[in-house]
Parts: structure tokens; C-alpha cells; sequence
RNA sequence: CGGGGUGUGGUGUAACGGCUAACAUUCCUGUUUUGGGAACAGGCGACUCUGGGUUCGAAUCCCAGCACCCCGACCA
């Protein structure tokens, strides 16, 4: 994509209402526009980012099993009276409003209710069981007070799945499989080193709840760190008997600030008893199914990279996620090096290279290399005057601090061979 | 929902109760520039969040509302 026909500019100057280091630098390079507190549209930059990460954990869901559906925004408040969640008593910050017909309808705030009741059209025998089908949707909450920036916002685009299993054995074997495509996912979004499997409170059905959290001082939780075991505790229930009874040392574990990313989640018959949920076994006895619910919160994920991986320039994006793989800098309009720079693009694009090219002419350098770094992307290609002179074109890692020149086929090989 | 703070051109800020609301940036025109947010010249852009009140006079003081930020409570 040329930069000249990339609509959005960075700014200069932080945005005064917001104060989240995410919001802060997204708002700048962007990828963000605030639409009001807790609510973000997310502009071209922004949304290539979301999608990257959206098939991330698409790859991980499959690849466990997962079976990818969209279920509606709207909400039957039949459907939610089966489990009593439908009262504002119960749940609090639902978005609800009324049909023209008389009708109430709900926003979802959750799946649980929603993927209950379809199934259970299709769930009969025992051999329709295991399946995990999941969403990626956009969720609704009408939080009393929502903040930093868009780590917990009203709206917010989230992926749920749910397990729906013949028993205890069958749910506890996808819900170690879950772990493990858990751990992949925020491994290969990047943040794999700051991420820790977390244990929390578990509900009825289970002693506890897995979280995965990430390291940063944005975070909303305590959370305390075995870093020898690389496991940790959420502070709700950090006590003694906990302690001991996951075989940890409460000398050795270090208390954290950290942001939530992602929540595995037993619930047992919770939902499929109220939904009558239920499949007939080998024998032709009816049994309840048991169920799991996994989310990540795609946005979140996505400010939580960036809250943990920036420095003082700008945004550093992994490369997984980042919005393209290269962004090319054309410095002065000279002729020459303006079509040695467009060939480049070219050549860039013919091999499927996903490049932003800075195509702008009328744009000191200076100002370029500041964007540069204020978008993040991981490879900088500068083609000059000076550049041309010596080998061809200077590539620098967002990383890093100085650039190297390299002809073509070393370009490409460098390029080719990332990621 | 409790507490605290802030609302001024698109953005970031300034302005003792008193002149035509200032500066920077963005944007537009032109000239010159092109390796770390270039230089010069000219220009566009604001009912100072809303509604009341005090005053000869309000961006400024008072009241109410709304919005945003922060702390806390809450967070399938």
C-alpha cells in the first residue's frame, strides 16, 4: 500500500484525554479513532493488525478442533431467562433495548446463553459429541467505568469458544489441549515471554480457572509468579491451602501487575442443565453434556502488545501482527531515486511481501523516519540518493538502532527469510 | 456507583473579571529544501462543552447538567 493513499496522518501531540500508554500511541500512529469513553473504531492500520491476530487464534482453534460460526449481536431474552441472566439484578451492564413490536432485545455481553440454545438442536447422541464451535464477535458492556484505553472498553471484539463434552475426562483432555493452543497464540502474537498461564477462582464446577496475563504496569490484576515453574496465581485466590496444594513456595513467588489476555474456563453443567442439554449414551441413557468456555479478547490483545513492546519512539510490532512487513521509505524526489524506489515496491509486492511504501514527496526525511517508528512496522528499507550510491537500499530492524546497506538479493534474502 | 481532576480553532496549550481570545502544530498558497518531525513569506480555521446566574463587563466567579481522565467498587 502507497502511504500517500493511506488517509490517516500521525500526530504530533498525544491526545489530552487520553492518558493509557496503548491508547496514547494507537491514537498518534493512527491505527484508533475514539469514538467516546470505552469505544474505538478501528481505522485501516488498526483493523490489518485485529486481522492478523484474528487468524492467529483462528489457526490455533482449528487446529484443535474448533469450528468457526457467527452468531447474532441480538439477544432472545427467552433465551437468557433459562439461566436468570436476562434481570438487571443479575447482570448489571447489559445494553438493552426495545422492538418496534413491543419486544425487548439484548446486545450480547456474552455466548454462553446463545450457543446453548443452538446446540442443543444438534446435540442428541453421544456420537454427535465432542465439538467447539467459536465466534469472533463484537461484544457489548455497559461498564460503570471503563479505562485504559482500549484494554476494557463498552464495545469490544472478542473470540469465544466452547467445549461441549460427553464428561469430565473428555472436557479435561480438550481443556489441556486448549492450554497449549492458549500458550501458542500469545507466544506467536509476541508476547509469549510476558505471558503467564495464571490460576484463578474456577466457579462451581471447577476448583480453579486458568488466565493468561501478561506482564505490564497497565495491568488490572496482582498476580504472583513462580518464574522457575512460569506459572502464577491470581491475587483472588492467593492463599496458603492454594499455595500448597499447587506445590509452590510463597517465598518464591513475586508479585506482578498484569493484564489479562485470555480466560479457559470449566463450567461443568452450569449451562446445559438449564438449556436441558442433554445426549443419549451407548446404553440409551440421557446424560448432561459438559461444557468449557475459552475467550480472548482480540482488542485487548492488541493494546496489551503494544502497552509491553514500545519504547519512546513509537509502537514495535512483532512481525506476526504487525500491519505489513516492510515499510519502504523513499527519501528526496530526485527522478532516479524515486523510480528505483517504485521499482522496489514492485519487486516487493510480486513476491507477496506486505509493504507500506512512503511514497510521499513533499515530506522531509526527518519526518519519515519518525513515523516510521511511531507505526511500528519491523523493517525499515530506505531508498536515497546516499543509498543508491553504495549498495542500493539501507534496512533496519525497528529493533535496532542502525541500518545496514545490502544489494537486492541480500534484501530479499533478509526479508524472505523473517518471520 | 463513591471520590478527585479537566473541558478554549482539527490537534496540543496560553490568556489578572477588562482591547479584535494568543501561541505552536496541522491544513492551504508560494519560494527554497530532502538522512531524524526543515527554512522563509502569506493565508484559512473559535458563538471558549451546554443551560442558567452574578457583574457596567465572564474563557475567567457561582449553580446545574453533560462529556472526558484518574483512584476505588464492579468485571461472564
Amino acid at each position: 500500500m502507497k502511504q500517500s493513499h493511506l488517509f490517516t496522518k500521525t500526530k504530533k501531540e498525544s491526545p489530552s484525554d487520553e492518558v493509557s500508554l496503548n491508547a496514547e500511541l494507537l491514537i498518534k500512529a493512527g491505527f484508533i479513532n475514539k469514538e467516546m469513553a470505552g469505544v474505538y473504531s478501528y481505522l485501516p492500520l488498526g483493523l490489518m493488525v485485529i486481522k492478523k491476530i484474528e487468524n492467529i487464534i483462528r489457526e490455533e482453534m482449528n487446529a484443535i478442533g474448533g469450528t468457526e460460526m457467527k452468531t447474532s449481536i441480538f439477544q432472545n431474552k427467552e433465551t437468557w431467562e433459562k439461566t436468570g441472566r436476562w434481570s438487571d439484578d443479575v447482570v448489571d451492564n447489559w445494553f438493552k433495548t426495545k422492538l418496534k413490536s413491543g419486544g425487548e432485545v439484548g446486545l450480547s455481553f456474552t455466548n454462553e446463553e446463545a450457543y446453548s440454545n443452538i446446540l442443543k438442536q444438534y446435540i442428541n447422541s453421544y456420537k454427535d459429541l465432542p465439538i467447539y464451535p467459536y465466534d469472533f464477535k463484537d461484544i457489548f458492556r455497559n461498564e460503570t467505568r471503563s479505562k485504559s484505553g482500549i484494554l476494557r472498553g463498552r464495545e469490544f471484539y472478542w473470540k469465544a469458544l466452547y467445549s461441549f463434552s460427553k464428561n469430565e475426562e473428555e472436557h479435561n483432555e480438550f481443556y489441556e489441549r486448549a492450554k497449549l493452543a492458549y500458550k501458542n497464540i500469545f507466544n506467536r502474537a509476541g508476547i509469549g515471554h510476558l505471558t503467564y498461564m495464571t490460576f484463578a477462582s474456577g466457579g462451581t464446577f471447577a476448583k480453579f480457572s486458568h488466565e493468561f496475563q501478561t506482564l505490564t504496569g497497565a495491568g488490572e490484576d496482582t498476580i504472583y509468579i513462580d518464574e522457575d515453574k512460569n506459572i502464577a496465581i491470581n491475587k483472588e485466590v492467593y492463599t496458603d491451602e492454594v499455595i500448597e496444594s499447587l506445590g509452590l513456595n510463597k517465598d518464591s513467588l513475586v508479585e506482578k501487575k498484569a493484564i489479562e489476555v485470555g480466560n479457559i474456563f470449566s463450567l461443568g453443567t452450569k449451562f446445559s442443565e438449564p438449556f436441558d442439554l442433554k445426549y443419549k449414551n451407548e446404553n440409551g441413557e440421557e446424560k448432561l453434556v459438559t461444557m468449557g468456555s475459552y475467550g480472548i479478547g482480540l482488542g485487548r490483545l492488541m493494546g496489551t502488545i503494544v502497552e509491553s513492546l514500545s519504547d519512546d519512539k513509537g509502537i514495535i510490532w512483532p512481525e506476526s501482527v504487525a500491519p505489513f512487513k516492510v515499510h519502504l521509505l523513499l527519501l528526496g524526489d530526485d527522478d532516479k531515486t524515486k523510480k528505483e524506489a517504485d521499482k522496489l515496491y514492485e519487486e516487493l509486492l510480486s513476491k507477496s511481501i506486505e509493504v507500506l511504501y512512503d511514497d510521499r514527496t513533499d515530506v522531509s526525511a526527518g519526518e519519515k523516519f519518525a513515523d516510521s517508528d511511531l507505526i511500528g512496522i519491523p523493517f525499515r528499507v530506505v531508498v536515497s540518493k546516499r543509498s543508491l550510491e553504495d549498495h542500493g537500499f539501507e534496512i533496519k530492524k525497528r529493533t535496532e538502532e542502525k541500518g545496514k546497506i545490502v544489494g537486492s538479493e541480500e534484501l530479499f534474502n533478509l526479508l524472505e527469510t523473517s518471520h
